[in-house]
DNA sequence: GTCTATAACCTGATAGAC
DNA sequence: GTCTATCAGGTTATAGAC
């Protein structure tokens, strides 16, 4: 390849593949090199070490979707409106990269989250958080909510179908793919759903 | 120890704490071995190899809890008493046993469900499928609730809080523990809440 | 039934040639 | 900047003594 820049980036990219299929601990930097086309050296040469390069997926990650949020701009919405904007850009967002969370359920599990408090990933909850909080206040939501703990119960039931989906597979049928557009266009619909029903103030 | 039994079962409960920290992949006999007391000769000895191992922690988790959820006689209740009755009790024995899920979510990340839908593990929503199926015909949920959908959210809902707990524990304060009473019981409470206004007739 | 010792293998990381 | 070769450490599994 012969290009620096390019092959940092590729491998950046098979590396949040790997990370996403087996976690820090079960990732081999045998696989991330072979899927890029270079040998295991090159990964030492750009990264330092398998758990840098870790470090530095986990970042991109989390930054890619602080900006996307940022860009929102959920607080010029009625809290209900920005509530479904929000699943509904997540919910997207999540089809082209399904791995993002499972990265960061491997790192609660395997790491017992060392690396996702080391660089403040719980800001990733902000948003949701500050939406929910302004719903209650302008009393379009129960009053009985817990901004943070409807946040991370919404969370889940966005991300669980996606991390989970090739258990419940056979829900269906012995082969379905849960990410395909009939399926998911369900996911997305049940969830945004629930998510408005659960939050509102009866 | 000289107590063929004892020493099994001893393996089989250290063997699910280990699957439950790191997955299949990561679990180490060593450790295994290390927690019971005996040499890693041992789980060869009873279990043959580890992945057999793994499959009987997972045969025995599923029928455990499908015992447990016989015994709820969910039909017996009107539908939205059967929602809660289910989570109360499912929330109850998570606390208990919170490896139970990560097990599960490290066998569809690692294995892609491989060893899940050898032992049709799929049976876990049984219940709660039909509780929503009969709530929908009864007319106490809401027409366009996809049972299938609605249950695998619900249970994101409630599980993901607890595999996640060490990425999120810094949303209340650096040191948190999200499975004392304190934490566990504001989430079981905003669980059965969500859970109930989120299946509801309006 | 339980242990020790070891075989056979795999993995992350490094050294050095090109 | 990229590769080959190799080291050092760790892992599953087995053989054989007690």
């Amino acid at each position: 390849m012969r290009d620096a820049e390019a092959t940092k980036a590729s491998i950046l990219d098979a590396a949040e593949e790997e990370f996403g299929r087996f976690g820090l601990q079960g990732a081999r930097t045998e696989s991330i090199a072979a899927q890029t086309g270079v040998t295991k050296a090159m990964i030492h040469y750009y990264y330092d070490s398998k758990e840098r390069l870790y470090c530095e997926v986990l970042r991109r990650l989390v930054e890619r979707r602080t900006r996307r949020m940022d860009g929102l701009n959920l607080h010029s919405f009625e809290p209900m409106d920005a509530l479904k904007l929000f699943f509904s850009d997540l919910l997207g967002e999540l089809h082209n990269r399904p791995t993002t969370p499972s990265i960061l359920l491997f790192e609660a599990l395997q790491n017992r989250g060392r690396f996702y408090r080391e660089i403040s990933a719980a800001s990733l909850y902000g948003p949701l958080i500050e939406t929910l909080e302004r719903g209650v206040a302008c009393g379009q939501f129960r009053v009985d909510l817990e901004p943070r703990h409807t946040a991370i119960n919404l969370m889940g039931m966005v991300v669980f179908y996606i991390c989970t989906r090739d258990n419940l597979s056979s829900l269906w049928s012995m082969d379905a793919d849960l990410m395909d557009s009939e399926h998911y266009r369900a996911h997305v619909d049940e969830c945004v759903t629930m998510a408005c029903n659960s939050v509102r103030r009866l």
